[in-house]
DNA sequence: ACACCATGGCCCC
DNA sequence: TGGGGCCCCTGGTG
């Protein structure tokens, strides 16, 4: 697009005619001259660069060694093989080679953004693979603290009983979303429904026990369905939260909803004022529903008015979003909050205000989430986009800094759905987590991104899920709360992960572990039927009621 | 096949 | 402090 402005100063090109490579900058089958993307050939590359322009475009060269051709100008030295598309230096390419990305040498790592290498020569990648590797403990706790610590949680186990893991699984696809899926929920007794909700607004129940019954309202929100919670004294009541502005509450048997609170309603007034609603969680003492909005403000409705509650308090910085919200599982007056201004907080809601929290947590970069441990409520999991999670052992320890810092693969772009690491709410010893992973690796040629299950308590990485069937990233993940299932919504389609068999489940050893999908009984269609396929899926979309919208099912690759 | 876009967050000037 | 440019794995639309 820039004109071009150098052809006075065009030195002297050999067009190397042999080299393809102009047109197969992103061809897949060449892996050779893997050297020129190591950095220490970059006097050549100042040396192009100083000849030619830092600036020009490849087709421009191309354009002016046609000219110099035409002209019949004696012929010039160049080298067009590489380009690098990151930044626009010669002598290296970024982009993928095969199922491998090979990383611009000139940035920082893409992983753990340290300057100095790539992506692939990570320590954080190369030490324990697959980029997780454990920061080093910090002592948290002072003796004392210790003690009282175990006082008050006598419940927990002191050492980590062994968790169990499906060395092989079965992968379903339940139904197709229209748009890319944004947040899931298990019901909270009924063990086979799974609630998800998505980009364009829309919530689904499904029954992925009999794939027959399920259910989509499409007229709840308008877009982004952000957080979705069950009324814990009535299990039908579904409050779900929305970049729409809105907390909606629908009775999943009537399909009715209403909306307690509407953040924006004189409607559309610009981008300055559009208030969206990301975080949400229940205070179910209290019988409240608790919801901050993008701006920086918390607020309140109660459950049995289904009204609004108080004023607005502001509890991150003024403008920014607050993404998280969670009310501690055994004093759920004790709240943790995250968002966009980098901190994640913990408030008392008894004495909440402006600027009254009790701690507020440092983060690098924007905190995707940040939740309490699930029995205790003792411990800290974030997911920040500086591609680290972090652990606080104990809320009684020192809060200064975490026990724990993981380097984990889940920046990403504005595309997907932030990535959250969730415990499992079934490990006894608050110690698993799940959180999908951003950045792709080479299984046997192929570029997958794995749903991870890590160890938070030494930052291993205790299984990887993958199916070869599924090459689009999986950002939204949820362990059922009690059976070894796994629901991950990835791009539009959703996900349920069993074990094969029973029997099939082996006891965590000291080596990690791949779960992976059977290709061969996939590819021929659902075997034991015990979870349907897509394809026959859709072929059992009823027209059982009128809020129900189909979608159609496309299957990719 | 290709271009554009959405409107997220960060960095740099 | 604000605007512009940038960016690795989207996906729809024209």
């Amino acid at each position: 697009m820039a004109p071009v402005t150098r052809r006075t100063a065009f030195p002297k090109v050999l067009i190397e005619r042999d080299s393809e490579s102009e047109q197969s900058s992103s061809e897949e089958e060449e892996d050779e001259e893997e050297e020129e993307i190591v950095p220490e050939e970059e006097e050549e590359d100042d040396n192009d660069d100083d000849k030619v322009t830092t600036t020009s475009e490849k087709t421009e060269i191309l354009e002016l060694c046609a000219d110099v051709i035409r002209k019949g100008k004696a012929l010039l030295t160049i080298s067009l093989k590489k380009v690098c598309k990151v930044c626009k230096k010669h002598g290296h390419e970024a982009g993928f080679k095969g199922a491998t990305y090979i990383d611009c040498p000139m940035k920082p790592c893409f992983l753990c953004k340290k300057p100095g290498h790539t992506t692939l020569t990570c320590p954080h990648r190369v030490s324990t693979e697959h980029g997780v590797v454990p920061a080093p403990r910090k002592k948290t706790c002072k003796p004392l603290e210790y003690v009282f610590e175990r006082q008050l949680r006598p419940s927990l186990p002191s050492i980590k009983p062994k968790y169990v893991i499906p060395d092989q699984v079965n992968c379903a696809v339940i139904r197709y979303h229209s748009r890319r899926v944004t947040c899931l929920e298990f019901h909270p007794t009924k063990n086979n429904i799974l609630l998800s909700g998505d980009k364009k607004g829309q919530l689904g129940v499904w029954d992925f026990g009999k794939v027959y019954e399920k259910v989509v309202y499409g007229n709840i929100h308008s877009c982004l369905v952000n957080n979705m919670r069950f009324n814990p004294s009535n299990d039908c009541m579904v409050y779900s939260a929305s970049s729409d502005g809105t907390i909606s509450c629908t009775d999943l048997e009537t399909g009715l909803s209403s909306s307690p609170m509407n953040l924006n309603p004189g409607g559309w007034l610009g981008r300055n004022t559009w208030k969206m609603i990301y975080g949400m969680d229940i205070n179910s003492e209290k019988g409240l529903v608790l919801a901050a909005d993008s701006f920086g403000f918390l607020y309140m409705v109660d459950m049995r008015s289904n009204h609004r509650n108080g004023d607005a308090i502001l509890i991150h910085k003024k403008g920014t979003k607050v993404v998280g919200i969670h009310c501690n599982p055994i004093q759920p007056d004790i709240l943790l909050t995250c968002g966009n201004d980098h901190f994640a907080r913990i408030w008392d809601l008894r004495y909440i205000e402006a600027g009254s929290s009790l701690y507020d947590l440092k983060h690098n970069r924007v905190v995707n989430s940040a939740y309490f441990s699930p029995f205790s409520g003792t411990k800290i999991l974030t997911t920040s986009q500086d591609n680290r999670l972090n652990i606080w052992d104990s809320i009684f320890g020192n809060m200064d800094s975490p026990s724990r810092e993981i380097v984990h693969s889940h920046d990403f772009n504005r595309h997907l759905t932030p990535f959250k690491a969730e415990w499992d709410p079934k490990d006894p010893s608050e110690s698993l987590a799940v959180i999908g992973r951003y950045i792709s690796e080479n299984y046997n040629g192929a570029a997958l991104h794995p749903i991870d299950f890590i160890d938070t308590s030494t930052g291993q990485l205790v299984a990887e899920v993958i199916d070869p069937n599924i090459t689009t990233i999986s950002p939204v993940n949820k362990l059922h709360p009690r059976e070894d299932i796994l629901a991950t919504g990835s791009s539009r389609s959703l996900f349920i992960w069993k074990p094969k068999e029973k029997s099939d489940l082996v006891e965590e050893k000291d080596e990690r572990k791949f779960v992976v999908c059977g290709k061969a009984e996939k590819k021929r269609g659902k075997k034991n039927g015990d979870i349907s396929d897509e394809s026959d899926d859709e072929g059992v979309i009823s027209s059982k009621s009128k809020k129900f919208k189909s979608t159609k099912t496309k299957n990719k690759h």
